[in-house]
DNA sequence: AACTTTAACAACCGCCGTCGA
DNA sequence: CTCGACGGCGGTTGTTAAAGT
């Protein structure tokens, strides 16, 4: 599964090692140690490149490096760092033992790139079944904001506006929405104003977390005790097509189908903006 | 059985931060 | 302060095995 070997303009070979080239880098760390990649291979009898022997060593010789058949744990716990952390694949890879930066990359790559096939699938069978939908540009007309009740204001002094959450019965207006959608999406910042989202929502891969925005307005707790019934979209979404005849539904146990309401880092704060399609 | 698509993963490349001269 | 060498990081590519049609 990897490049054929080959020796470039300047004499220095490429792609894939052999075994002689292993056993001789590994023995010579193993008895010298790497101090300089840059000089190392001249004198470990090799004619690759410091960096590659560097990228060799660390990523599949190193004692102690582990590869592929990711646990249940380990998923979940990449899952929470990337959430957390980003694309910082060498600050994942310290929490995982014996993973390394360039393995946990791979696994996310093959992982994003699965999901979002599901989720353009998904996406394809509401367009598919949108029959004889609006715009929506037509259908936020006609739904006007104050069609919403707002279930809870709070007056904060920091916050900016007052906060106001949708009540659960406004989900079901959702279903009359949804099947319009293109790939624009609003968002409401309180009962007056929307504004578009950039982007597919439906295949954003931060998805709820980017619209549920960190801010010093109203902690997760709180929300969720003034909310009980609020769902993220895409929780919504798959109940939706599940409980379409001829849907394609999601197999059970993957993060996309999991009903989940965006959850900030501990202690983290959300905004009470609320979703609206 | 042949062909196509998807998953897995090793390896390369370019950029950036650090450090010493 | 500047510059170059070096190590490390993240993005991306390319190949093959496995699965699907």
């Amino acid at each position: 599964m990897v490049k054929p070997s080959f020796v470039d303009k300047d004499g220095i070979k490429k792609g894939a090692w052999s075994e002689e080239e292993d056993n001789k880098l590994r023995a010579y760390i193993q008895r010298f140690g790497h101090w300089n990649w840059r000089l190392l291979p001249k004198y470990a009898g090799l004619t690759r490149s410091g960096k590659s022997c560097r990228l060799r060593w660390v990523n599949y010789l190193k004692p102690g490096v582990k590869r592929g058949n990711y646990s249940k744990v380990e998923v979940d716990l990449i899952m929470e760092l990337h959430a957390k952390l980003g694309n910082k694949w060498s600050a994942i890879a310290e929490k995982l033992p014996g993973r390394t930066d360039n393995d946990i990359k791979n696994y996310w790559h093959t992982y994003v790139k699965k999901r979002n096939r599901r989720n353009e699938a998904a996406s394809a069978k509401i367009k598919q079944q949108s029959c004889e939908a609006s715009p929506l540009s037509e259908i936020l007309q006609e739904e006007q904001p104050n069609q919403i009740s707002p279930q809870v204001t709070i007056q904060n002094e920091s916050a900016p506006k007052d906060v106001v959450v949708a009540e659960s019965s406004c989900l079901q207006e959702l279903e009359i929405l949804v099947p319009s959608l293109n790939s624009t999406s609003y968002v409401a910042h309180d009962m007056t104003s929307w504004d578009p989202v950039e982007g597919n929502f439906w295949t954003d891969e931060v998805g709820v977390i980017n619209y549920f925005e960190s801010s010093p307005e109203l902690n997760y707790d709180e929300l969720l005790s003034l909310t009980p019934n609020i769902m993220s979209p895409q929780h919504w979404l798959s109940e939706y097509i599940t409980s379409s005849s001829d849907a394609v539904a999601e197999p059970q146990g993957n993060s996309w189908t999991e009903p989940y309401l965006a959850q900030p880092e501990e202690g983290g704060l959300f905004s009470p903006y609320f979703l609206y399609l």
